[in-house]
Order: C-alpha cells, then sequence, then structure tokens
DNA sequence: ATTCCACAGGAAACAGTGGTCC
DNA sequence: GGACCACTGTTTCCTGTGGAAT
C-alpha cells in the first residue's frame, strides 16, 4: 500500500519535468574550462610566469580585480598548466603549487603552517607552540632540502596585510625576501590576489618593490559580457528554450550593475531556475529573476544573524526593542536582557565595539550625533524586518524567554 | 568664552587556552 | 615541569569631540 503511494508521488514528480539539463554547471564553485573570457589576462600572466618552465624563478605578482572577475580561477587554471607541462617534460625539475586563501585562517602563524604542511606532507608542524620565526625557518629548510621551486599565491592578500598591520610581524617581508636565504637550492615566487587595490598603501615599502614587481589587473566584466557567461552557462545547464530572453538580460543587467560580478549573476540564474522549477513553470522568466534575488539577500541577512555568539544576538535584540536609540540606552536594556537569560553582562566598551562589528556587516545602521550639553552618541537602528531578526534566532534556547 | 555632557574609540594590559621545547 | 609562544576575548584606562547651556 505504502509502496504504492510513492510510487504514484514518483510518477506524479515525473511529470513535472526538470528545467535543467546539467544542474552543476550553474552550482557557484563549478568551473567550465572553456569559458573564461579572460584572453588578454591569461596572455599575460602565462608570460610572466614563463620563466619557471626555464627553471629560472619568475617575477613575483600581483593581481587585482573586483569579487567575481574571474581572477583566482584564471590564475589557477593557468599555474596547474605549467605545472602540468613542467612535469611531463621536466621531471628531475620540481616544482610546487600552494594555493591558499587568507582568509581562510585567522592568524598568520596558521598562514604559515599551512603553507609548511603543504611543502611536507609527512611532518606535520604543530599548529600552536612555535614562534613564527621558528616555523619560517623549518619552511625555508625544507624548501632547500627538497630543492623545492614553490609558488605560494595567496588568494585575498589584503586579508594578509591587514594581519600584519595588526600584529608587526612581517611576514611579507620575509617571503618576499625567503629566496635570500635560499642559497640558489630552490626558489620561492609569491602570487597575491586581493580584491581591494588600495591595500597596499598599508604595506612596507620594501614589501611593494619586491612584491609588486609585476601586477595586473582584472576589469569589470561589462554587462555584455556577462550576458555572454550566462549565455554558455544556460547552453550546457538547462534544457534548450527553458530560459526566457528577457530573464537573462535582466540577470546580466543586474549582476552588471554591482560591479560586473560573474558569480552573482550565475548564482542569480540557478535561484530563478530553481524557483521557476518549484513552481512548475515551463520557463524561467524575468519575475523568477526578481524573486531570486530578494530570496539570495534573505537568505545571506538570515546566515549572517545566525552565527553571531550570544553576547551579539542579545544586543541586536536590544537594537530591535529600542529602534533609533543610543548606544547607553542600548546597553541598559542589553544589560536587562542579559538578567532574563542570565548571562554576565559584558563591559560597555566591549558592547559599543560589538555594536559598530555588526554595523559593519548592515544589520544595523549607526549614526553619530551631537547633542550639544547631553553629550556626544551613536544612535542605532536595525535595518531589516524585526521579524526575519526573530525567526532566525527562534532556534537559539537560550533566547527562548526574550523573543 | 567657557563649561560640560555622554559617549566614541585607541592603547595597553590581562586572563585563559593550548601548545612546544629543553 | 617550567619557560616560552601565539592568539582570542575581554577589561581598564584614557583622550577627544561638537554644540547646547551658562
Amino acid at each position: 500500500m505504502t509502496e504504492d503511494l510513492v510510487d504514484k508521488l514518483l510518477n506524479d514528480a515525473a511529470i513535472g519535468k526538470s528545467l535543467f539539463k546539467d544542474r552543476k554547471i550553474v552550482n557557484l564553485g563549478h568551473k567550465p574550462d572553456q569559458i573564461l573570457y579572460r584572453d588578454n589576462e591569461l596572455a599575460t600572466i602565462t608570460q610572466i610566469l614563463i620563466p619557471i618552465t626555464k627553471q629560472s624563478k619568475p617575477s613575483n605578482l600581483l593581481i587585482y580585480g573586483k569579487p567575481g572577475t574571474g581572477k583566482t580561477l584564471v590564475t589557477d587554471h593557468i599555474l596547474k598548466k605549467i605545472e602540468k607541462n613542467i612535469i611531463k617534460n621536466q621531471q628531475n625539475y620540481k616544482v610546487k603549487l600552494v594555493f591558499l586563501n587568507a582568509k581562510n585562517e585567522t592568524t598568520l602563524y596558521g598562514l604559515l603552517v599551512r603553507l609548511g604542511n603543504e611543502l611536507d606532507q609527512e611532518n606535520e608542524l604543530p599548529k600552536t607552540g612555535l614562534s613564527i620565526s621558528q616555523i619560517f625557518t623549518k619552511i625555508i629548510d625544507t624548501i632547500t632540502s627538497k630543492s623545492l621551486n614553490v609558488i605560494f599565491i595567496i588568494d585575498e592578500i589584503d586579508y594578509l596585510a591587514k594581519l600584519v598591520q595588526k600584529t608587526g610581524k612581517d611576514i611579507l617581508y620575509n617571503l618576499t625576501r625567503a629566496n635570500e636565504r635560499l642559497d640558489g637550492k630552490g626558489s620561492l615566487t609569491l602570487i597575491g590576489i586581493s580584491n581591494d587595490l588600495t591595500f597596499k598603501e598599508n604595506l612596507d615599502p620594501r614589501v611593494i618593490s619586491s612584491l609588486g614587481e609585476e601586477e595586473i589587473i582584472f576589469s569589470n566584466y561589462s554587462t555584455e559580457q556577462l550576458r555572454n557567461i550566462l549565455e554558455d552557462r544556460i547552453k550546457l545547464a538547462f534544457n534548450p528554450q527553458s530560459v526566457e530572453e528577457s530573464a537573462l538580460n535582466l540577470c546580466a543587467a543586474m549582476a552588471g550593475r554591482e560591479h560586473g560580478d560573474a558569480r552573482r549573476a550565475i548564482d542569480l540564474l540557478r535561484v530563478a531556475g530553481e524557483l521557476a522549477e518549484r513552481q512548475q513553470s515551463e520557463k524561467v522568466t524575468e519575475e523568477h529573476v526578481r524573486e531570486a534575488s530578494q530570496k539570495i539577500e534573505e537568505n545571506k541577512e538570515a546566515t549572517v544573524l545566525k552565527s553571531y555568539p550570544l553576547h551579539e544576538k542579545l544586543l541586536i535584540l536590544a537594537v530591535m526593542k529600542a529602534s533609533g536609540a543610543s548606544t547607553g540606552e542600548i546597553y541598559s536594556i542589553y544589560k536587562e536582557l542579559c538578567k532574563i537569560v542570565r548571562q554576565k553582562e559584558l563591559t560597555q566598551r566591549r558592547t559599543t565595539q560589538m555594536l559598530s562589528e555588526i554595523e559593519l556587516s548592515g544589520i544595523i545602521t549607526g549614526r553619530l550625533v551631537h547633542q550639544g550639553i547631553h553629550g556626544r552618541t551613536k544612535k542605532y537602528k536595525l535595518t531589516i524586518s524585526p521579524e526575519m531578526v526573530k525567526n532566525s534566532f527562534k532556534d537559539d534556547l537560550t533566547l527562548e524567554d526574550i523573543i
């Protein structure tokens, strides 16, 4: 009996036909090789890196571009080709690619340890306990003893530069000058990838001169280019005629408005396709694209809200309960909330810092107000609906009593 | 012209964690 | 087992701020 029901449901589902031919093509992170639209950049970077195929050290390289301009994808693509080429033609010449995203590491130490572990997978470096210079020495030793030619690619290197600035430890300087310590046994080439054109301003001038030997900029995709990219993906991912022309144009235009982000364009297309499919629509329409855009935005907010630690959540609730209030008022509400959930309250200094951090995410906005003799304060407001906050926090048992 | 409010936000110190090395 | 290291999250202390009130 139950079996019959399952069969029936499956049959019914099969009637509502899928719009997708190959769904993974529009997943983020899926990278069809042939669709780069970056011929100029491809050629330039390859030229810069060619020396390493001739067994000499290429220049260090900095690559800039806004998110979703394909800089990481293109770099990765070229380097893997070079590596393959070398492995095929020059067996005794050892090249090692290490690709790291600085954002995945919260500390300089962690970043160096990851690099070290990639170079020497048998002897894992300790996650803590050693000094940074000891780790650095171990890395240099590994490179010289194995005569490795290392190409170290750091994605989001601006983030690393901030860490360097904060701690005062100049890892970047040491990395760019590592070749002087290598004595010709092996080499280290640094490739930095960054979203931020201005990050160099905070660096030591000596680092700038050696790291920025070569620079290349990935310009934003134009709406027309985005349209081409989407068209290619649609051909591969969707059944014929299942995406309306106008929907495609809107997708490209929306992503084009946000500094030509191809990743966002593709994501938008995927979500629109899924929405259309769920509504059993024959085609993806403009309306689906608009809906998708809104949904992506909401998901982003919900994820951010859920990921906050308890005291940040309490502060957001305090802002919600007193929209437009000053930090002083917010702090007293926060203290009351702490009492209800039986948590020890943090100091006002700490909470103002937290409020600034939350403000950066865009969940709340603050406005500095001078009130004459009533002093200076910052007034905070929620930028999202209270329902959104309540929905996102409702799974948190500690907050049960105050929502 | 001076005072004074109610904070903002920088700097430094501290506690605690989780580790290495000798 | 004690000296040392990196790091996070926090507290403590402090200086600076613009305009209403005096």
